[in-house]
DNA sequence: TGGGGGCATAAGCTGTCCTTATGAGCGAGG
DNA sequence: CCTCGCTCATAAGGACAGCTTATGCCCCCA
């Protein structure tokens, strides 16, 4: 009875309960530069608008944001945590649009890129961030294949530069390693293997059956190689996301690239288990013609990847 | 003339370039359930709502996501690889939302956690994601401060479980230690300190110039304790976003704590630098009222850290 | 040859977010 | 002392995005 109606909060999906993006950087605009209408200006509103903004956001969080005074505004302790967590949406955002700007492909690009999913999923949005940091003009595109494909693209000059994972170097290419992809175990703290002393053998991990990615994704393969046979799967699952999250759970061990699990390790949602006698690691490479060593904005980019 | 207007992408903010997280949410889903009407049933919608929202997303990044057929709808390449980005922002979504809910803060909370700054930001909504997967029906509350603040709370039971940083045990107080939190120095992979051969001395840390948060911060009160002195700042920047990608533009070396850089030390936009003769590390504690170890879900919180 | 699942289109409604216009608190300077 | 300049808040109106319902077409299968 006397409890208003905002006790419970919104049903639905994640995005009812999130602020929307343009929240989110008006949010940070303002821990920036301290005061309601500079954060408004500089997105281009006005200042009634961004007031009502971060009101609407303070309600739907129930949660106050920022101090308002006559000479500014401040973020309140929660609003600088809430204004951290924001920020990590942000840069996520952020390698999201440099990639689809990427992917949109249009043909006057100064710099085209074909990659291999890995690389193109976990490593080359924040290439092409740094990359737009340092050449703010640098129009990219991106075509992502498997290494033939790539490997195509770049003999029949339709790709200034290519990122192959894989353990050769196509023919006709040049190429340099850039990164290292490393399959590791992982399951969830409380799992035996995370307590184990020694690593594990290989074929103590052949045997026990393993949460994994469908047969025919590239982790199965390299898997499936480095083990000389086939893995045994616990679960298959069509999403990293979704092995991650049965891992977390503690179904089982699970087979991930290292690129894929960085925060989990982090934050000990989940833990790696030491192998020995098998070779995970595969190197990912950047390539090109033959002859044809990537110059101009090719060169930067390269340049980013190495060092 | 002939080339429509379509060309130039949205000007504005990210917030105009990025679809919205709702539209992030329903591609994840027709990604899992491989049909847009069927994904439109899971998140509440029609599914005429969930066509045309798939399409206007599509319209706005210039890029085919979804081939749709008579009988279902399976994602392009290109569709697959922009799956893969937008799920990297639903985490941080998803992290974002747990946060926001415990800070809350609601009186009928079964968990009320207290933890420092460092750890609420970047490790807890780790765990109260992990911990929501575990006990779905857990409220858990939050209050963030300094490691006195949160020494107060548990010790006149406003909190059932703590977290904080730092060398010693506040009185009173019994804890264990769940993660540690170490500064690391970083920069460009362009730059010399990236190429040394051994590691950095104390004193050479001490004697150059820093990117480094402002006088005051956590980060910059360990690096002055554990170079006994004050550290030189080449530049002093208000948040660890902006000193971040001042150390990726090449302006000089950070230093940062190690759980703020995964990704970029993954993507090799930044490089870790060897130092010796120096304690960077800090342990990360979870602290509960000398004789009163939590039970329930702070135990349950507690294995979640712990393994 | 229906039936059912899939997707697309059209028309109308609603709510969100923007704008402009205005007012009120606080501090600095003539 | 008063006014200017900055801050934020409120009110009223308009534009647009996204939802719904209603429909149609396509394909496969029984």
């Amino acid at each position: 009875m006397s409890e208003g109606g905002d006790e419970a909060y919104p049903r639905g999906g994640l995005a009812h309960r999130v602020p929307d993006l343009g929240a989110l950087e008006l949010l940070l605009a303002v821990a920036r530069l301290g005061s309601l209408g500079r954060a408004a200006r500089e997105l281009g509103i006005t200042q009634p608008a961004a007031s009502s903004r971060i009101r609407s956001m303070e309600r739907q969080l129930g949660v106050a944001l920022v101090d308002r005074s006559p000479r500014g505004s401040r973020l309140t302790d929660a609003g600088a945590l809430v204004t951290d967590w924001a920020r990590r949406i942000m840069e996520a955002a952020e390698a999201f649009d440099a990639g689809a700007q990427a992917l949109r492909g249009r043909r006057d690009s100064r710099l085209r890129v074909a990659a291999s999913m890995t690389i193109a999923e976990y490593l080359l949005p924040g290439w092409l961030i740094a990359l737009r940091a340092l050449r703010p003009d640098t129009a990219v595109s991106l075509l992502a294949g498997n290494s033939a494909a790539v490997a195509e693209r770049l003999l029949a000059d339709e790709a200034d530069l290519g990122f192959v994972e894989g353990l050769s170097l196509p023919a006709g290419l040049d190429g340099a390693v850039v990164a290292h992809d490393r399959l590791i175990v992982v399951t969830a703290p409380g799992h035996p293997w995370a307590r184990r002393r020694g690593p594990l053998s290989a074929g103590e991990l052949a045997s026990t059956p393993l949460i994994l990615r469908e047969e025919g994704s590239g982790t199965r393969q390299v898997l499936n190689a480095a083990l000389g046979g086939l893995a045994r799967p616990l679960l298959e699952l069509s999403s990293t996301t979704a092995v991650k999250a049965s891992a977390v759970s503690g179904a089982g061990p699970a087979v991930l690239s290292e690129l894929a699990v960085g925060e989990e390790l982090a934050s000990r949602r989940l833990v790696s288990v030491p192998v020995e006698g098998v070779r995970l690691d595969r190197e990912l490479r950047a390539v090109w013609r033959t002859g044809h060593r990537p110059t101009g904005p090719g060169r930067e980019l390269l340049g980013l990847t190495r060092g």
